[in-house]
DNA sequence: TGTGAAATATAACGCTA
DNA sequence: TAGCGTTATATTTCACA
């Protein structure tokens, strides 16, 4: 077993560690020697951080961003969802199918009147109506649904471009 | 409800890019080889196809997911924004502002009552109301907001998952 | 589709401030 | 303790046959 050599704990994230985040985030698939010059690191002591970030979690991983619009899917919405009944069960079980639906990029479990979002993908105003009937409206559990075109979504800073 | 031709880019994507680009979404770390081996490709096949989709500009990029409560962000909420104002300078300027909050994950511009949903990660309860007086309610052409907590953010199935 | 040269990643080591 | 430079080895990538 190896004693670690003052690998990253979680809680204590350096600059340094930030500035390397930073960069992984925008662009994943940046070799070591490139992401070692950039910051101005050695090879060795940058592949040695990166890998620590890695195993503390910070990094959960790496997915490739597609053009949802370029494959066949340009119409984008957030489909609001209010349940009748919010018992665990009822929740939990709502949440895993809603989450499961084809067209789902992300869903978000809220505090308020919504109690789901869902951020869809689809083809077009069809299959959004198509969407919604079977895959939402369709749970008994599900009271009201509320459903708003997403002209554009744009990321964000992130957490990681604040003052240190 | 047919998938219309028309939208594709100009090579068509066949089941076998479904295929790669979903497990491309997952893992975009994934070496050429481990990728041909799962889908029976020769590994100089695979990466011809995992190239030309790049060039193709159906994969945009890789990010680096990170763990956002490890960071020291472990609150997220929806901050749901209404303008008094719907000129086109307004709503560009403020979208750009909004996007470029620090700590904005993601910046919905939505149809409806609320022109902007910002998914937002931040320290605690006392940085969000920061975020919002700060960031968002500075802005003259804020009419209201409305901030939601978020208990749990899911990925979902995405557009690939379907029954081609 | 297959192959081999070049590039890259990984891990270990001693050294330095 | 953290960073650096080096080494050796394994793996991957990419142009070309």
């Amino acid at each position: 077993m190896q004693p670690d050599r003052g690998a990253a704990p979680a809680g204590q994230l350096d600059d340094l560690d930030r500035r390397l985040l930073s960069v992984l985030a925008e662009d994943a698939a940046v070799t070591n020697k490139a992401l070692a010059d950039r910051l101005g690191l050695a090879e060795s002591t940058c592949a040695y951080r990166v890998r620590a970030l890695r195993e503390a979690g910070v990094v959960t991983g790496t997915r490739a961003q597609l053009d949802l619009a370029l494959l066949g899917y340009p119409l984008q919405a957030i489909v609001k969802v209010r349940l009748g009944s919010h018992t665990m069960a009822n929740v939990n079980q709502l949440y895993a199918a809603l989450a499961a639906a084809p067209g789902v990029i992300q869903a978000f479990h809220l505090a308020g009147a919504d109690d789901f979002h869902l951020h869809v993908a689809v083809e077009d105003a069809a299959a959004l109506r198509d969407f919604v009937l079977r895959h939402v409206t369709t749970h008994r559990v599900v009271r009201q649904t509320e459903t708003h075109l997403v002209f554009e979504v744009r990321r964000g800073a992130g957490v990681l471009d604040r003052p240190a």
